[in-house]
DNA sequence: ATGAAAGCGCTAACAA
DNA sequence: TTGTTAGCGCTTTCAT
């Protein structure tokens, strides 16, 4: 029935008083669950907002007591992504049994995009914002804080501002990868990484370097980047494949890469499937039998959430940078024995 | 800088009209993008903005305006499962244009849990709701909608209450998966099925039945369900398989119980391996070679973000009811062949 | 094209 | 324990 949306009286608060036959203030205290309230007016007051169907207008609560509403907001690349939807749903989880909510929005890895989210986000009085941010440079963030707003950066550092942060150690993810690959016999290992300008790419790539470019010197020709969805990893693969001497193993710098890897060896014949490694761990990978490095993501956006939480609480503490730790998880696809090893199953 | 949170000054709409030399009104008119508002005051008032730092308090605005908050929510049941993930980033993508927000909460597929969220989200003033229900019956939403919030159904028909919605067809689903199965000369066909109150699950249940009932009737043996989560998908399939007549094909529900499914499969031996089946098409399939029967999430996403924005602008209108089409992926693990298919590339 | 006054629905201080 | 009085920061009339 269309006629379900007609405009239906809004409750307000002076109309529960008058029906629990209180002042406004008393409705206000009982439903704000204050202090000194009798039991009885307590009672009167409840049944009243549920026979009117009362709702708190959250808006002119926020406005009349200078508190900023009960949600945190979450800036990433793309919910599409594994990695950003688990980190919004363990940030969601920690903060929700404060009563908090979180409010997404989606960058698309722009500067500008972010730009205006943080500006919007902050004009509906977001209490905090838990960041993956797209920008190169966060001093302008320093005005979101200065309102009293903690931003708590993710997975990639702040750069030019104090701010709380949580960040995997990519260093050493890079250097299990290579180190295990090494281990395997491999020594023509092919890099297909994410964005240049991302922190989290140059870490791995030093972190590689660190033990490859003694060992197995080859990998810097064999390095293929900007890759950042499965299309132009797939592309990137292509390429590597149809070198003179191509690559026997490959690291996949994210999930998407790794994706659009094993995309393209998906069409290939037995022989020909160099090892793969990626960085990441998303669900598929275990039971495709892809060994990866990763941290746990889950950890990252409990921590965050919690750093956001404990700013909120004690606005002077010190600035906290958490590492979390990457680890290797060896799987089929890059078990020693050549072209036996399959990563795909590929007829 | 423990000091960058110290309280900022909140620069208000009067602080600029000061600066710049206008009224309060004329401030807000130049900020709100209204007419009669001269070039030059408007540049004026702007540049005293800008130079302020001010940003427009969305609760003041709100309650001085009696509109509902530029966001609107959606309640899932975890945005850890790709198709929850898939279908939020859709509705955001077009909601954002609009200058809308996307607030997301998770129900975990409690009934209770999903109350409460509305309840929070309505008393934010949240403009529109987009929900997967949990709830078997949903008289109780009339609430809402006489507020004047459309609530979108998705993914699930909304019981006992006349409200815009967007489904699959998933008896389609249900037949196309049969018949798929069937047409390769499966007659010992299992499904491992999500939780028995769920629409979708019966639906799809309903489809399969009347394609099997008549040629393979032993389906209804190798029926399970109540699988929500890997482990227990796992679980089921491996009772599955322990049979003294196991299936020769298994028909997983969702994508959460295709993973269980192949978790369970990728510890096998090739020759006891069943064909496989997914309703639901995450990223993975296709490079797993997993056929599949699925609609287009993102369709559903985008329907439902401009039903509810249509009703914004017309609560007038019919209400609509979009049923999205569900077709067959057809891929390597249901090719013809018994223990050739592989699906796991298991060595 | 601009301004003055009123008030959105609520909470904060104070008083009783 | 309860009520009264002021606003919160903005948008609305309605003037000018």
């Amino acid at each position: 029935m269309q006629d379900a949306y007609e405009n239906a009286p809004r409750v307000t608060l002076a109309q529960v008083a008058e029906r629990a036959g209180v002042s406004l203030k008393t409705a206000s205290r009982a439903l704000g669950g204050e202090q000194y309230v009798s039991d009885e007016t307590l009672a009167n007051v409840l049944a009243a907002a549920t026979a009117l169907g009362y709702r708190r207008n959250a808006a002119a609560s926020l406005l009349a007591s200078g508190h900023l509403a009960e949600s945190i907001g979450l800036i990433g690349g793309d919910f599409t992504n594994p990695f950003y939807s688990a980190l919004a749903q363990s940030v969601e989880d920690e903060i929700r049994d404060q009563g908090m909510h979180l409010s997404v929005a989606t960058s698309w890895e722009s500067a500008e995009r972010e730009r205006r989210i943080v500006d919007d986000l902050a004009s509906r009085q977001t209490k905090a914002l838990v960041v993956v941010s797209a920008m190169s440079e966060h001093a302008e963030y320093a005005r979101v804080q200065a309102r009293g707003v903690p931003v708590v950066f993710v997975d990639r550092p702040a750069i030019g501002l104090e701010a709380d942060s949580v960040v995997f150690d990519n260093r050493m993810g890079g250097r299990l990868a290579a180190q295990h690959l090494l281990d395997n016999g491999h020594t023509r290992i092919a890099f297909v990484g994410d964005y240049v300008w991302l922190p989290t790419y140059r870490e791995r790539l030093e972190g590689m370097a660190a033990v490859l470019d003694g060992a197995a010197p080859s990998w810097r020709e064999l390095l293929r980047v900007d890759a950042h969805d499965v299309a132009s990893s797939r592309e990137l693969t292509r390429e590597l494949l149809s070198l003179a001497e191509p690559p026997t193993a490959i690291v996949a710098g994210n999930n998407r890469i790794l994706l659009g890897v094993l995309d393209e060896l998906s069409g290939r014949s037995q022989g020909d499937i160099p090892a793969v490694i990626g960085i990441d761990e998303p669900e598929w990978a275990r039971v495709m039998g892809i060994s990866t490095v990763a941290g746990d993501v889950e950890a990252v956006g409990r921590h965050a959430a919690r750093l956001a939480l404990a700013r909120l609480s004690d606005r002077a503490r010190p600035v906290e940078h958490v590492v979390l730790p990457m680890r290797l998880v060896p799987r089929r696809s890059t078990a020693k024995g050549g072209s036996e090893s399959d990563p795909l199953g590929a007829e």
